[in-house]
RNA sequence: GCCCCCAUCGUCUAGUGGCCCAGGACGCCGCCCUUUCACGGCGGUAGCACGGGUUCGAAUCCCGUUGGGGGUACCA
């Protein structure tokens, strides 16, 4: 992938607010930056886009590292990995923002504003009430503190905006979707009056200096993108190219949230039990599709190497979970037993150890697609189920045969040296056929005795790890239901 | 309200004027395999939002309508 410019190194983003549990956005715009990045050469950088006291929590930005690294991402510069460019947490670079206000203040691009909250939210209602746009009325434009503070509405902490000029360019080009307008932009403040940069103002000061060369985000910010890109211009700073990916969403087609959707929420697929490659590998399949769309199971680097903006589609795809199973039940089967055990470990029901599962993991693996459902599947294991007499010949044998064949394989059972599927499993074909019984209803009995339900892992193999003692037991128990 | 973006099966998508009376995948249904379930195999269901153009020819180009989404903050 060439770059236009030709001189400048392809640098891209992700800027994560650290507001609360990790967002599947945040992943799904690591996905198509760090894939560009790779594509292209280039570096992939983590910024923590902290200015937003009200809405900072203190343990997100380490739950966002942990979570983008479980998934497999890495990136070349970051707080928690230094960098040539650092600080990457925007907090920790106020002066930088104040001196780039200074400087947009000295030369008439921006002024300050005394307007109390109180009166824009007034303004607001007003111009909302009188069908007109919401807008800043620019009271304070060319007034001096001691001016402004003679008239309504005023505050001590003033804030600092833009003066958006009436030939403010609107249009820009797009890698995803072409060219794109926005509409006019407001007076954008850029320091709040707490001395915080708004993400406007730290976004293109950091994208500057860190020598971003493609901003790489979602739709969300497609208009606002004039007002940066002025920004830029007033400073003299050489222009960064966009692209815009599709945001995901909600089932009812609305941007994915935490409210609507679990999904939404980066940690829930690690509660789910779902595997990291997989979610990856579900996320290039939506708004993406590979040169050759009949492949749909793919890693990373696979995805990486045919990455273009232009198979991204501006449509907004629904996050669809039921695929994202079936998906991660391909990835869970592809697993060997023992890496599949290891990744289980988890969601194993407690005093349930890889050993006890030694006869059943292929059987568990085939039947998991998330490894949530792992503790369902092993209730014949875990919990001693009464059965009724009723249930055990439901689909089985009748009542007296049942009886007879629970307590005959019983005896057999009792008698096998190596308690092993293959010796089990002969003796009970044998006892089948010696006896004539209906092969269906016999194992239907049998399968009901032990698992205490008509739903269960391959019959031996259920025998063999559950052991000949709880087996036995099963069985009589059972028997003495028929009596 | 205003500005902007988008529009192929329920969902994810292929498709850039003829190869498409639209292909793949999930889901759903049926069949097969089978001692249950699951896995697997096979088959089926279902779509170019609508109306005008342009063209010898439109899912593909243009216009409008409708629908959906995003934005409209001292949130990002």
């Amino acid at each position: 992938m060439s770059n236009p410019g030709g001189e400048a190194p392809v640098r891209v983003r992700i800027a994560p607010s650290p507001t609360g549990d990790p967002h599947v956005g945040t992943a799904y715009a690591a996905l198509f930056n760090s894939a560009f990045a790779a594509r292209s050469g280039g570096s992939f950088v983590v910024r923590i886009e902290d200015t937003d006291r009200s809405r900072f929590n203190a343990g997100s930005e380490q739950q966002i590292f942990d979570t983008l690294r479980w998934l497999g991402f890495s990136w070349d510069e970051g707080p928690d990995v230094g960098g040539e460019f650092g600080p990457y947490r925007q907090s920790e670079r106020l002066p930088i923002y104040a001196e780039v206000a200074e400087k947009l203040l000295a030369a008439g691009h921006a002024y300050r504003c005394w307007c109390s909250s109180e009166r824009l939210t007034e303004l607001r209602a007003v111009q909302t009430a009188a069908k007109q746009p919401p807008g800043y009325d620019r009271l304070c434009v060319g007034k001096t503190e001691e001016e402004r503070r003679q008239l309504p509405g005023f505050t001590e902490t003033p804030v600092l905006r833009m003066l958006v000029p009436d030939d403010i360019e609107l249009s820009f080009a797009d890698l995803v979707r072409g060219t794109l307008h926005c509409p006019r932009p407001d007076d954008q403040v850029l320091m709040k009056s707490d001395g915080y940069p708004t993400y406007h103002l730290a976004a293109v000061v950091d994208d500057h200096l860190m020598g971003i060369s493609h901003i790489i985000r979602g739709e969300e910010w497609v208009s606002s993108t004039a007002k940066q890109l002025q920004l830029f211009r007033w400073l003299g700073w050489q222009l960064p190219q966009y692209a815009h990916f599709p945001l995901l969403r909600n089932t009812d087609k609305s941007k994915i949230s935490k409210r609507k959707n679990p999904a939404a929420r980066l940690l829930w697929f690690k509660e789910e039990g779902f595997l990291p490659e997989a979610l990856v590998n579900f996320l290039a399949l939506l708004g993406y599709s590979m040169p050759d769309d009949e492949v749909e199971m793919f890693d990373f680097a696979a995805f990486t190497e045919g990455f273009s903006f232009d198979r991204i589609n501006p449509v907004g795809p629904v996050f669809d979970v039921d695929k994202l199973s079936w998906l991660n039940g391909r990835y869970v089967r592809a697993l060997s037993d023992a890496e599949f055990l290891e990744r289980a470990a988890d969601f194993l029901p407690a005093g349930v150890t890889a050993a006890d599962l030694r006869w059943v993991t292929g059987a568990l693996k085939e039947r998991t697609k998330r490894l949530s459902d792992i503790p369902g599947e092993l209730l014949w294991l875990t919990e001693d189920t009464e059965v009724t007499a009723e249930q055990l010949t439901a689909k089985g044998l009748p009542a007296p045969e049942a009886a007879a064949a629970l307590a005959g394989v019983a005896e057999l059972l009792t008698g096998i040296e190596v308690f092993e599927p293959a010796p089990i499993d002969a003796a009970v074909q044998a006892y089948c056929a010696e006896h004539d019984l209906h092969r269906r209803r016999f194992f239907m009995t049998l399968r009901v005795a032990i698992a205490g339900r008509p739903v269960s892992p391959p019959l031996h193999e259920m025998i063999a790890a559950l052991g000949k003692d709880r087996t036995i037991d099963r069985l009589r128990r059972a028997a003495e239901q028929l009596s």
